[in-house]
This record gives structure tokens, sequence and C-alpha cells, in this order.
DNA sequence: AGCCTTTGACCAGCG
DNA sequence: TCGCTGGTCAAAGGC
């Protein structure tokens, strides 16, 4: 049994600043400090009919950036109505070239495991649509697709699919994967949300190799509809309904309070929200929130909820929204995957989803998750 | 023909 | 030791 098969550490991985993704901020008048680059995804398989399937990228407060004065929410926001942004970059490019980023830094081992920094500024990657995104991102956006749930995210490289196992707690099974280069040993895990969506896919092990070039099979994959909405795994349990999932989005009624929506920072937040922060955030809520699926903490007691909508402005978005607040610690094993300095085993759970620990709730969290990187 | 997915069985780790 | 669970193997079949 090879030594990888064990459950190691699975640290939080460190973007490192990169120059094109710190111009493209800076581009935007974005400057580093206490923000997060939210992405909502475009979840085809949401909507009662085939459409196209993308990727919106936003951003809202979070360790990594800071939104300056006079940031406009709406001119950061790409969606195919604004598919032009103000940096003369198009949502789509946006999203390839920051997706691409983080492939990069992953497949060529350049993510920092900084565990002593990990709760402030870390940026967990957890998907990884982004050679695809990079290479057709426009091409695809125009296109229909569907999600093909049995395929893996594109990641550039050639995987063969060798096991699949029933996840404790999940509807979906787990999938295993191998590269299929020669000699490559990469491995990687795609979990899937109970509404079929990959949440999160864990690679285990560095390619060896350069990504295929557009071979037949590669082709394939790259001009299919093939696509995945993931959304970052929760920390906590939640339970809940995705059946309306799939419900009209042509609408954009708002009734429900902005509160749960409030942009605050992380537990023991001394932070009072930026001005520019609520900004994005109201912006989000008022004009984006559509219920999609409702989901509540498990913890007893905890009335914290979470809802998964979709957004109005484009109706391949989903958003988060939490509402309430923990009332209790995260629970043992899931606080292990912020504490990366134990190992620990991937805790089963009911619904794939983020949560902030024990902080306030925030309203849409994009964060790229990846598990881990072993050498 | 080659590569892939599927699927049941097997193995190891852990409580 | 036993049962549970996650990870892997390998045969079978499909594309």
């Amino acid at each position: 049994m090879p030594t990888d098969s064990h459950s190691p550490a699975r640290p939080t991985i460190t973007l490192p600043p990169r120059p094109s993704l710190e111009s493209f901020l800076s581009s935007a008048g974005i400057s580093p400090g206490p923000m997060t680059l939210v992405s909502s995804f475009f979840a085809d398989d949401y909507s009662p009919s085939p459409s196209s399937f993308s990727q919106l990228l936003a951003v809202t407060p979070s360790p990594l950036f800071t939104v300056p004065p006079g940031f406009s929410p709406s001119a950061f926001l790409f969606s195919p109505t604004h598919p032009q942004s103000p940096f003369g970059m198009s949502h789509q490019q946006a999203l390839a070239q920051v997706t691409s980023e983080a492939v990069i830094a992953q497949s060529q081992g350049q993510m920092q495991i900084d565990e002593d920094d990990a709760s402030e500024k870390n940026v967990e990657v957890s998907m990884f649509e982004t050679s695809q995104m990079s290479n057709n991102a426009d091409k695809k956006y125009q296109q229909p697709s569907s999600v093909v749930v049995n395929k893996p995210a594109d990641d550039g490289y050639n995987w063969r699919k060798y096991g699949q196992k029933q996840v404790k707690g999940s509807e979906f099974p787990r999938s295993y994967y191998k590269c299929t280069h020669l000699s490559c040993n990469v491995k990687k895990k795609v979990e899937r949300a109970i509404d079929g969506h990959i949440t999160e896919i864990i690679y285990k092990g560095q390619h060896n190799h350069e990504k295929p070039h557009s071979n037949k099979r590669n082709k394939d994959n790259s001009d299919s509809n093939e696509s995945v909405s993931i959304q970052p795994k929760s920390e906590l349990s939640w339970v809940g309904n995705s059946d309306s999932f799939g419900k009209s989005f042509s609408d954009c009624s708002i009734s429900e309070d902005l509160g749960g929506v409030d942009m605050r920072e992380e537990e023991g937040g001394d932070v009072e929200p930026n001005p520019k922060r609520r900004q994005v955030s109201s912006y989000v809520s008022s004009c984006l929130r559509l219920a999609l699926s409702y989901y509540k903490c498990t913890s007893a007691g905890c009335n914290v909820r979470k809802h998964i909508e979709r957004a109005s402005m484009d109706p391949k978005a989903v958003i988060t929204t939490y509402e309430g607040k923990h009332n209790h610690d995260v629970p043992a094993s899931r606080k292990s995957s912020h504490n990366t300095s134990k190992p620990h085993k991937a805790v089963p759970e009911k619904h794939p989803d983020m949560d902030f620990g024990n902080s306030n709730q925030r309203p849409i969290h994009l964060s790229l998750k990846e598990e881990q990187i072993i050498i």
C-alpha cells in the first residue's frame, strides 16, 4: 500500500500572490487586504431546462483583498448580462485567469501551505475547472451545456476512474481518479453534493508531466458540454432540501431582510463592516437573491440557516447566504480541517457547503479550496 | 484495439 | 477482535 493512501493532514493552501492576478485586481483598484474573491457558480443542472454553464466571478469581502473606496460591485460582477468588465476583460476571461492561477499553482506545487496563517488569508481551493475554462471560456459560455455528473472536472489532465465509493451521508458516491499519464501517480477524489454537483476535488500528488496536448480524448473533454459546479465543502453539518432547485428564477422578488448578508469579519472580529463591503453585500443581496434551497445546521439548538440561491442577474450563478450565527463550536472533526497541523480524515456530511467556523455568517464566500498537495 | 467506466471484492485504518 | 469506513484492485463490459 503506497504511503499516500493514508489520510494525511489536509493543509490549507495559501495561494501566493501572483502577478497576473494582482494586476488583474489592481486594475480594478483592488489592493491586497481583507477581502475575498467570491465566485458564484453557474449550475445548469439546477435549471429545469438545459442552458449554458459557466461561472460568475464576483468580489466580496475576504481576507485577500480590499475593496477600494468607490468600488462598484456592479462593475466588478461579471455576468452574461454584463459580459464585459470595466477592465477590458470578459467575466469568462477573468474567470479563466483567476482559476488558471489556481491550477497553475496546484500543478506546479506553488501553493504555499501556510499553517500558521491559514485562518487569516487562506484560499481554499476545491475546484479545478480551469484549463478548460481558460481555453474555451467564451466558447463554453456560449454553448448550451448540461452537467455531466459522471465525469470529473476537466483540469487539463487525463484521468481514469478507478473506483467509486458510496460515501456515508451522501446520496452520491465519491469517485476516484488516477492520472492516465505514464508513471504519474496523481490521484484525485471527486465528491459530489446531494444535487450531483461536484463539491470537492481532492488532489493527491503532483503531476510529473505537462498537461497533455489536445488529443482526441482531451479534445472531447474540452469541447464537451461537461462542466461542473462546485461549492465549497461545508465545515459544518447541514440538513435541508434542494427541492426548490430548478425553480423558476425569472423573477427577482426580494423579500428577505438583508441582515444575513452582513459582511463581517471572522469571529472575534473587531471589524466594523466596511461600507464598501456592505455595498457589495447589499448589491448582491438585493439584486441576486432567489431562493433555491434551504439548509439548517444540524447542531442541536443551532438555528443557523443557509440558503442556496440562484442569482437573478444571472440565473446560473449560485449564491449561498447564511442566516444567523452558530451558537456552537465547529465540530471537532471539522475543526481539524482548519487546524492543518494535525492529520484528519474527511468528515462525512449530509450536504456540502461552506462555513466560517464559529464566525459570523457571510453571505457569499468564494472559496477556492485545494485540499492537499502531497509530494 | 485501446481506453474508459462500472462494480463487487478486498484491504487497511480506526474506534 | 469486530465492525465501520475509506481507498484500491481488477474483471467485465461499453464506447
